[in-house]
DNA sequence: CCGTATCCCATATGATACTG
DNA sequence: CAGTATCATATGGGATACGG
């Protein structure tokens, strides 16, 4: 037997309330995930490129979305034994499938932004 | 002159810190967007059809995530005066951009959601 | 039926200071 | 460099009650 049977997985369904699909969805879209596997599309990167990249994080905020990503096997930690320490982050093959779920969302925001003001300023 | 010349648009990133595509991607990305454009996507729907389709959904959350659209033109709000009150609630053409980008990111989820419980599970 | 108003709590996020 | 710890705050979100 697997250890991966919760539920069946054809009846998996984020318009169900407790769809644990759902909450994945939460994690993805959360304020950060988006930009920082979007860092880690080009490649692994030490924890202060992602912080450069994604301009504005907090040390906390970007500590604990990679924490998140390493948990749900997305990204990978190694950490080099050197002074000072160096570490690097790196998209899993499954968090590889996300860039371009990912890429197309921040495609469409760069691409209907306008729209999107002009639909704000319309009602200003 | 136009008006929505806020920014350069061949400037937009949402990497940079204040660059408003960021707060966009924050909004489609919140909890009940993805699911709520995904309801609309079978065609115009009334506010207690949304309501189902998205289980778990309060009454506060399904107005403000419907308002916030509509302020953002990506969903049009349409009373009928009649008794009792009909509201049918439709994507933009702006609105149905969304819709592949957002498929992809719920596809992805139910996809990858045994991957990522085994993931969780690896580290007890 | 389709909301709005209010209260309340959990959590997400930021700022700051400290450590191997 | 790459974090951890702590405090403070903003926001998201649910429950409930009421209104057109």
């Amino acid at each position: 037997m697997t250890t991966t049977d919760t539920l069946d997985p054809l009846v998996w369904d984020p318009y169900v309330r407790d769809c644990p699909t759902r909450a994945l969805l939460d994690r993805i879209g959360d304020r950060w995930t988006v930009l920082v596997i979007g860092a880690l599309a080009d490649g692994p990167q030490r924890f202060s490129q992602i912080a450069r990249r994604v301009d504005g994080v907090s040390q906390k905020m970007l500590t604990q979305t990679l924490r998140a990503l390493e948990a749900d096997g997305l990204v990978t930690r190694t950490q080099y034994p050197e002074i000072p320490p160096r570490v690097e982050y790196e998209l899993t093959a499954v968090g590889h499938t996300l860039r371009d779920p990912l890429r197309a969302l921040e495609e469409w925001a760069v691409t209907h932004m306008p729209a999107v003001l002009a639909a704000r300023a319309a009602r200003g």
